[in-house]
DNA sequence: CCAAAAGTGTTTATGATACACCCATGT
DNA sequence: ACATGGGTGTATCATAAACACTTTTGG
């Protein structure tokens, strides 16, 4: 095979999502948002934001690049312990025309915690969450990315288990509805929406409950990884 | 964003697919195949069987890159006019310890026509079309890069409009449906398959039919791509 | 008239949808 | 006792699956 050294930048950006309104136990007033996870952009791109990102270095997998990026990238705090997938390769032909960039994006799948990680303190943060459906302007490839992020997002949170990444390890079915909601941008029925949830069998129930509500408290369910694997092995993708 | 020199070869690799025993209008005796395009490995990969591909130019998009791969790379002769659809980018880190290689894999949707395009006739071909479910002993990750471009094939097939790809402008609906059996390796109920492929309303009915078979000819369909742009833009994938 | 594949309908089962009320709990 | 959300069942409709015979044409 032929080798050239011309000079291409590869860099690995990450599509952090999260589902707002849905970390504390106590019901949301509104439906839960999907948020995307974007930092201020620096030099060129100063004023914008941006996906977190960073170059590759040539003794990291892109995997550890990305976990680098949610880490340490562009002022991000610590993102840590999250599930990844590969989104894309995006050329970026337009942006910077003297060097040449490569764009490998990927989707983080992030929990909200109560008090939102990557939310750091000072009064003009370097990262905040916004709402993953209308992001302000973005430098780059970088609407693109968001876009094609939501849509596979809506497949995968269907036939995939993604949605769990996307919740604690104990969770409401309302909650796990919320999160539906938020990834496909629609109204599903409740009372359907939970049949279709425990007949997928990949739900264990728990003696827990919600704590904290002015009202009856939910039962809490947790996600049997391992009976999901047993599924997705013999060729059965679940359909919530 | 940081920018480090390190030196990372980009490649583009093509995993081209083709459906074989379907492009003459006669009927073929048995199902019709599924098959990958694979060039003789040089270099390292000498005696292995290896994914055509190139170096990425820093300054030429991926997709023409992947075409070039599919023009000239590695032995490849002539596969044009192919539609491409990005598949995923690979780290390979294991392969050649020393220089870091990335490739971007693509898929190219090959249409085998009477005779082969990409086979050369050199007594030793440098390229050839190979069974895609049993390939023979591949290079570096081509395997794993093959097995995931089956994988979204037969995702594809049924959701967009990939099968037509495969297919010349007209069709019999039993050509169409043999590739989705190659695609999906295995057999599906041929009045059922008929039903949901006409009711899907993409196809026009044309007033020609096959020719030179030794009994009823069947009559030739085309793919409407107009329709199914219009369908996909109101979200709507279509189901076969 | 025979071989070979094209073409067609109906029945059945399964899953999706739509929809409204009672229950449990905290205040 | 009341407000708030948790939790459940059924009737209906639409779609998917199973299944076998008749039609057309060339040789």
């Amino acid at each position: 095979m032929a080798r050239r050294d011309d000079a291409i930048t590869v860099e690995v950006h990450c599509v952090a999502l999260s589902v707002d309104g849905i970390a504390r136990a106590s019901r949301p007033a509104r439906p839960a948002r999907l948020d995307v996870l974007l930092a201020r952009g620096t030099g060129a791109h100063a004023g914008k934001w941006t996906l977190p990102g960073v170059a590759l270095r040539a003794d990291e997998s892109l995997e550890d690049a990305a976990r680098r990026a949610l880490r340490q990238g562009d002022g991000v705090v610590g993102l840590e312990g999250v599930v990844l997938e590969q989104l894309a390769t995006f050329s970026e032909v337009d942006s910077h025309a003297a060097s040449r960039v490569l764009t490998v994006a990927w989707i983080a799948l992030a929990r909200r915690e109560p008090n939102a990680p990557a939310d750091d303190a000072s009064p003009v943060r370097a990262t905040a969450w916004h709402a993953a459906t209308k992001p302000p302007t973005l430098s780059g490839d970088a609407a693109r990315i968001v876009a094609a992020a939501r849509e596979r997002l809506a497949d995968d949170v269907r036939r995939r288990a993604t949605g769990f990444e996307l919740l604690p390890a104990r969770f409401t079915l309302w909650q796990l509805q919320q999160v539906h909601q938020a990834a496909l941008a629609r109204a599903v029925d409740k009372r359907n929406f939970r049949k279709r949830a425990l007949a997928a069998g990949v739900l264990d129930e728990t003696d827990a409950r919600e704590e904290g509500v002015a009202h009856r408290a939910a039962r809490l369910y947790a996600f049997n990884r391992k009976r999901y694997e047993k599924l997705r092995a013999r060729g059965i993708d679940l359909d919530l």
